[in-house]
DNA sequence: CGGCCGGCTTGACTTCGGTCAAGGGACAAC
DNA sequence: GTTGTCCCTTGACCGAAGTCAAGCCGGCCG
């Protein structure tokens, strides 16, 4: 594990502000290990005996269904962690894990890590915190699914990727589109429709790349979804 | 806080295994109090300051909408707890709670327990057990909302309601009927609706009691939905 | 160069769930 | 008893999203 990678672990939230040695011997002993593409990290059942870290690439967090479909729970990119919450509960990984897009990880090993937490208050507090944040982007996904329409959810999340809060920006999409279209809870094609729509918002698409008029003008949208312009009832 | 209160909270698996002179010197001071339908305890942004043990009665936790919609992500009864996971981040709540049947609370101020916590590696754990529960429990419910259709939604609703796991079974809906269908993602129009859709799967209703014929076959259709029983392939 | 393959888009059609409106039934107040 | 009110149900209608199928396009390999 170099330098930078040590700087990626203790700029992620689960140890920030914890001095780059004490991450390293918490470390000890858990190389970064490079991932190819598709590969699965664990099942939905498997025990959860580690969690991991995300130097680079892009790592999905979901459930399969009896019939094909899969409902995705996150997807993690540098700095952020998965996988910590099953080690403090029943032993088993309530959903599957899989590389989307290469990646490097490293693997903790839960019983080693968990005595470290029993020993060390303020990283049981970095815990707690990393999980409530977890919490949270899931109550923003509930959220999403049970009052957005799929062209707000995909308004949100093309904000959630802008570099500036306001105005126009051009971003890249991270990953595939029909992760993105699972990842918002709709199908592939219901996705293409709602960059259709979005069209009307200044969204212009090109491959992978996306340009948006005006930031907050989107935003607006993923809220409100689109206004009814009543501009006579004064 | 009398004795049948006290047991209660030992029984709260946040307190799991603690003794009940350990639980009751940790809430010293925090007396349970009544509280009547419909009363806010807290709305979305406040300071969190305090987290709550439910004894009795029904919590709603929310997050409104600009117009008049609202998310629920959960509704909390006897033994559970919410509000925790604001106190380790932002210091906001990121959704509001709502008093939905009258129920009677424990409110437990963050700070001090905070430090009780940072003191007491056993309690951090069960801490985070809660809260990974809570995250259990939200990626149901995200997943639900991905993939399931509002009739097996209901139908997972009901399964977890059943005191049985196969067989016959009556429950009675433990409250209103607008509540369980915002709870599940969908309008009081389609709760009846899927209701009525259910009495293929032997559901039969009578205002808040309902007799489910088979809680393995419910829980099937939970799962698969309405098969298609294409017996004629081979 | 040419052909194939996988990911994306588009179109036609269906289905599910939301909306709006009407009506029923329990229950409380008068 | 009567008249509300509140909650739930039902029906007619509509729009959003899923399904199925075809076609496009870019990348890869021969």
């Amino acid at each position: 594990m170099d330098e930078k990678d040590l700087k990626i672990v203790c700029g992620t939230r689960l140890f920030a502000g914890l001095d780059p040695e004490a991450v390293s011997s918490l470390l000890h002993g858990s190389a970064p290990r490079q991932h190819s593409k598709g590969q699965m990290l664990f099942e939905q059942g498997d025990p959860a005996d580690t969690f991991y870290i995300v130097l680079d690439g892009w790592v999905k967090v979901f459930r399969p269904s009896v019939m094909g479909d899969e409902a995705v729970f996150g997807v993690f990119t540098v700095g952020e962690s998965f996988g910590e919450a099953a080690m403090f509960i029943q032993g088993q990984f309530p959903a599957a894990a899989q590389v989307v897009e290469e990646a490097r990880l490293i693997a903790v090993h839960s019983d080693v890590f968990r005595k470290r937490v029993h020993n060390d208050p303020d990283l049981a507090f970095e815990m707690l915190a990393a999980m409530s944040r977890h919490l949270h982007s899931l109550m923003n996904q509930v959220e999403q699914l049970q009052i957005r329409s799929s062209a707000q959810r995909l308004a949100q999340f093309l904000v959630s990727l802008a570099p500036v809060p306001l105005g126009a920006a051009v971003v890249a999409l991270p990953y595939d589109k029909s992760l993105i279209a699972h990842r918002l809870g709709m199908k592939p094609e219901s996705l293409s429709r709602a960059f259709v729509r979005l069209r009307a918002q200044g969204v212009a698409t090109d491959g992978n790349r996306v340009m948006l008029g005006d930031v907050g003008q989107l935003r607006a949208y993923g809220e409100t979804g689109p206004l009814r312009e009543r501009m006579a009832s004064h």
